[in-house]
DNA sequence: CTTATAATTATTCCTTTTCATACAATAACG
DNA sequence: CGTTATTGTATGAAAAGGAATAATTATAAG
């Protein structure tokens, strides 16, 4: 695409960006191809096996900040996956579940995830994947702490 | 932000996004205290050192769409940063340079990511942080080829 | 030469995100 | 207690992003 020593080539934020841009887009088209956005899809798959988790926590750990993740949420009442329910304890928080639907939507996604990962740790090798968890388990580490 | 199992914490794919924004986070947020966007620095960068890039590529290199390059592009011509030519050998194509000041404030955000960078490769440590750039080289290869 | 197909960028329209703010509930403190 | 700060979520306006398409130029085929 260009040869000669541009800055970004050395640049480690933006060789992370480019893994994981490339990495994504293949299943990201699929998660489409089922009619879900992205941002579906993390809000569904964070909620996947836990009983029900907070807007703020679902911006945390879905990447996003949190009126993003508020109207995802709306969207995805507005398609019977999911269920507000106001938390007892705090009453400003709002728990965020899967309904039945929901819950069976997101394994069909997770499933498809799966393979799709399968098959990428196939190509890459198992040597070379546990390698990179731990690459970035660590820059995870690292960032946050520094 | 949680215990239990949860999919997303063996998913690579999330592994991969999450690592990349939280690493990018804080650079990010001195990109804007300096008055640019996260996509005015992405074009500014892969355009640092080149004679001209074309629109397309310009998609390709900065992880975006090309409308959204075009649309990107339109601003930093009329921030002066970036100025467009027709290329002559074939006019459907646009060719995309720095301007004088463009490539001055480009200057200055490299320098910035490049402190940043050394501080992120300080806290992680060279061998790990040539393990990630090995690991993450292999994904993009194993993902394109894929 | 003409027509058809492909490639490149801009534009349009719609969705989504972001920033700021408002609102409600809790916490802290005198 | 009452008052102020802080936290958690929703909302509204503005900006950005994405899919589809238009417009222009190249290339290929007949």
């Amino acid at each position: 695409m260009q040869g000669g020593d541009r800055f970004i080539d050395g640049y480690l934020l933006y060789l992370l960006a480019r893994a994981s841009s490339i990495a994504s887009a293949e299943f990201h088209q699929e998660i489409r191809r089922c009619g879900y956005t992205v941002a579906h899809w993390r809000v569904l798959a964070a909620l996947k096996g836990i009983d029900g988790v907070t807007v703020g926590d679902l911006a945390d750990i879905c990447l996003a900040n949190q009126p993003a993740i508020s109207k995802t949420i709306e969207k995805l009442v507005g398609m019977g996956l999911v269920e507000r329910s106001s938390d007892d304890t705090d009453r400003r928080r709002v728990r965020v579940c899967l309904t039945r639907d929901g819950d069976a939507a997101v394994d069909l996604l997770i499933a498809a995830a799966r393979e799709h990962q399968a098959r990428l740790v196939d190509a890459m090798g198992h040597d070379e994947t546990t390698a990179l968890v731990r690459a970035l388990t660590r820059v995870i580490e690292r960032s946050v702490a520094g």
